[in-house]
DNA sequence: GATAGAATAT
DNA sequence: TATATTCTAT
C-alpha cells in the first residue's frame, strides 16, 4: 500500500543506524584480522566454505602471536542424560599451544577443525546493538521476529543466530514483565536495573505489548513479501559493501548471490587483557570506539560503543 | 535437517 | 548477571 512509507521507514531506519565508521567490530576476534579478511570467514550463509578449511589449517600457525587468549577452563560437566550428547564433547580448547589436536581433531583427516574450536568472546549488548535489535523486531513484526530473521535484518557482521536467540529470549521475558506490570509499579529487582536500562534505551513498540491488536501500527504496514524486496534494496543501497579481499566481488549490477545478504559493516574487535565488566551506563563519553574487555579471564566483545544516542 | 524456544550452564 | 550452550519440539 504505501510504498512511500515503505521507502521512508527504511530510509529513516538506515539513517538512524550508526554510520559504518561508528559501527564496530564484532567479528571473529580470535582469528587474525588478516586471516579473517583474507578468507572472508565469519560465517557465510552459504557462500564461501572452502575457505574455512584453509583458514583452519593456516590459522593454527598464525594465531599464536597476536592473541593472548586466556585459556578458558571449560566446563564439561554436562548433565546429558543421553549418551549421544555426552559423546560429543568439545573439550577444553586452547589454541595457544597445547599441541593437542584438540579433541575435535578426531574427524578423519579432513583438516578443518579449527572453525569449531574457535570460541567467540561473549557478546555485549550495547544500547546501539540493542536498538538495532529492537528495530529489526519492530519491522519484522512479532510474528516474524525469529532469531534468524532478526539476525539477517540487523546485518551486523559477526552476530550469530545464537546471540540473537539468547537476547530475544531475554527480551521477551522483559516484555512479559512489562505487560504484567501494566499499571504496577515499579518494583524492579536489582537484577533488572542494568537490563532495564539497556532495554529502556530503545523504545518498545506498543504492539509488542499487545499482540493481536494491530492498532495504529504502521509497523505492520508491510508485513508481506515486500519485505524481501525492501531488504534486498536496502542492502544494495548500503554503501558499505566493499570487501577488503575480493574473492568474489559483488557484481556491479546489484545482483546478489544470496537473497538476504548481509552488509559487512564492522571490523574486527580484538580482545585484550582483563578489565572490569562494568561499563558505563549511558552517556559515556568514552573515547574508545571499540573496546573489548575481559573479566575474570573471560573475554568480552563490545560491539558498539557504549553510549546511546 | 534446520531452526525456534526454553532450560540450563558458566 | 548476562550471555552461551544445550536440549527439545516443531
Amino acid at each position: 500500500m504505501r510504498e512511500d512509507d515503505a521507502g521512508n521507514w527504511f530510509t529513516k531506519w538506515q539513517v538512524e543506524l550508526p554510520p559504518p565508521e561508528e559501527l564496530t567490530p564484532l567479528t571473529q576476534s580470535l582469528i587474525t584480522p588478516d586471516l579473517a579478511l583474507a578468507f572472508d570467514i565469519g560465517r557465510g550463509p552459504s557462500s564461501s566454505n572452502n575457505s574455512i578449511s584453509l583458514v583452519g589449517a593456516k590459522q593454527r600457525h598464525l594465531l599464536p602471536s597476536p592473541t593472548p587468549l586466556p585459556q578458558q577452563l571449560s566446563s564439561s560437566s554436562r548433565d546429558s542424560k543421553t549418551g549421544a550428547a555426552a559423546a560429543r564433547q568439545p573439550g577444553p580448547v586452547d589454541f595457544a599451544d597445547s599441541g593437542d589436536l584438540g579433541s575435535g581433531g578426531g574427524a578423519g583427516g579432513g583438516g578443518d577443525e579449527p572453525a569449531r574450536t574457535l570460541k567467540r568472546p561473549r557478546l555485549v549488548w550495547t544500547p546501539q546493538l540493542h536498538k538495532r535489535f529492537v528495530d529489526a523486531v519492530a519491522h519484522l513484526g512479532i510474528k516474524n521476529a525469529v532469531p534468524k530473521t532478526i539476525m539477517q535484518l540487523m546485518s551486523v557482521d559477526g552476530l550469530t543466530r545464537e546471540n540473537v536467540a539468547s537476547h530475544l529470549q531475554k527480551y521477551r521475558l522483559y516484555l512479559r514483565r512489562m505487560q504484567g506490570l501494566s499499571g504496577g509499579g515499579g518494583g524492579s529487582s536489582s537484577a533488572d536495573a542494568a537490563t532495564e536500562r539497556l532495554f529502556a534505551s530503545a523504545p518498545v513498540p506498543s504492539h509488542f505489548l499487545h499482540p493481536g491488536r494491530p492498532s495504529s501500527d504502521h509497523f505492520l504496514a508491510l508485513q508481506h513479501h515486500q519485505h524481501l524486496a525492501a531488504e534486498a534494496a536496502a542492502a544494495a543501497a548500503i554503501p558499505q559493501y566493499r570487501r577488503q579481499v575480493g574473492h568474489f566481488g559483488l557484481p556491479p549490477n546489484g545482483q546478489f548471490e544470496h537473497p538476504l545478504l548481509q552488509s559487512r559493516q564492522g571490523q574486527i574487535a580484538h580482545s585484550m587483557g582483563a578489565a572490569m565488566s562494568m561499563h558505563n551506563p549511558i552517556q559515556s563519553s568514552v573515547g574508545e570506539s571499540d573496546s573489548v574487555k575481559g573479566s575474570g579471564g573471560r573475554k568480552v566483545l563490545t560491539l558498539f560503543p557504549t553510549g546511546d544516542d
